[in-house]
DNA sequence: GATGCCAATTAGACACAGTCCAATCCATCC
DNA sequence: GGATGGATTGGACTGTGTCTAATTGGCATC
């Protein structure tokens, strides 16, 4: 999937490829995150999506928000007990977290090697893991 | 530190040797947490130390939580963004994280090796790092 | 034992992220 | 142009966590 170009009519066919009605205001968030490919917090979506005109419902952004995680179009983040980060890139990847300005770096996974995790219980599967690795100004 | 016996008393030193004043209420909710070694969340440190009979308020709860991490006596886990998980285990170690049951399992960092993260950029450092394998049953 | 001090605790109000619901809107199909 | 059904909306609601002002309680000093 290429997502360089983000023009709102590019956008609407890779909804529709997730199998998401393309709507405006789906469109709208979605490039709200495409397009600055950073980690955002659902209030900063409302935001963002409402900066133009047409006023989008909190409602909406918090539903459209979890539809897209449900297809997979984005993903969660969760480092900040206060509020969830949305992350629309979708490639195996961890993260770093600053702590202080609550700013999230990505690390490519592909870089990375981890080794030694037991086995799952029997009958689990992995539905993904996170690396958050925490730092500050020392 | 030897934690293996959690009688009220040893509560009440290991408290001390943090710098934390042992009050009753800091022994019960350290009691709460160290003689289940479990994940629990505020809530269920809550009931479970207002179980028996003096009432502890909420606000205390939350207030020696807060104290204890910011002590290092206990961590927090942020695996589920409805709710802060605390950990009596502050060695080094990683969790499975049951998304359909709310079940935190950990696995000793000491078995897991891991290569090839980047640098931190100059200036930072580390305060920890997560690892979480989300699971369900599959 | 009485007194004063200060930290700890308390109840309740508050803040805020996120969910729920019933009413409305709107794109599409006939 | 209706009818249909999914999407959107505002507003009420929930649950976690924080704040604050008032009270309590442990402890030292007299």
């Amino acid at each position: 999937m290429d997502y360089r170009h983000y023009s709102r009519d590019n956008l609407a066919d890779v909804l529709r490829a997730h199998g998401i009605n393309p709507t405006h205001q789906r469109i709208e968030i979605a490039h709200a995150l495409y397009s600055r490919q950073e980690h955002l917090s659902a209030d900063q979506v409302l935001a963002i999506v409402n900066q133009r005109h047409p006023e989008t419902s909190r409602a909406t952004v918090y539903n459209t928000l979890n539809l897209f995680v449900e297809k997979k179009l984005i993903r969660e983040v969760i480092v900040d007990p206060s509020r969830v980060f949305y992350d629309p890139n979708t490639s195996a990847h961890y993260h770093i977290y600053n702590v202080e300005t609550g700013r999230l770096t990505d690390i490519d996974a592909a870089d990375v090697r981890i080794e030694g995790l037991p086995e799952l219980p029997r009958g689990m599967v992995t539905e993904g893991m996170d690396v958050i690795i925490r730092v500050r100004r020392g």
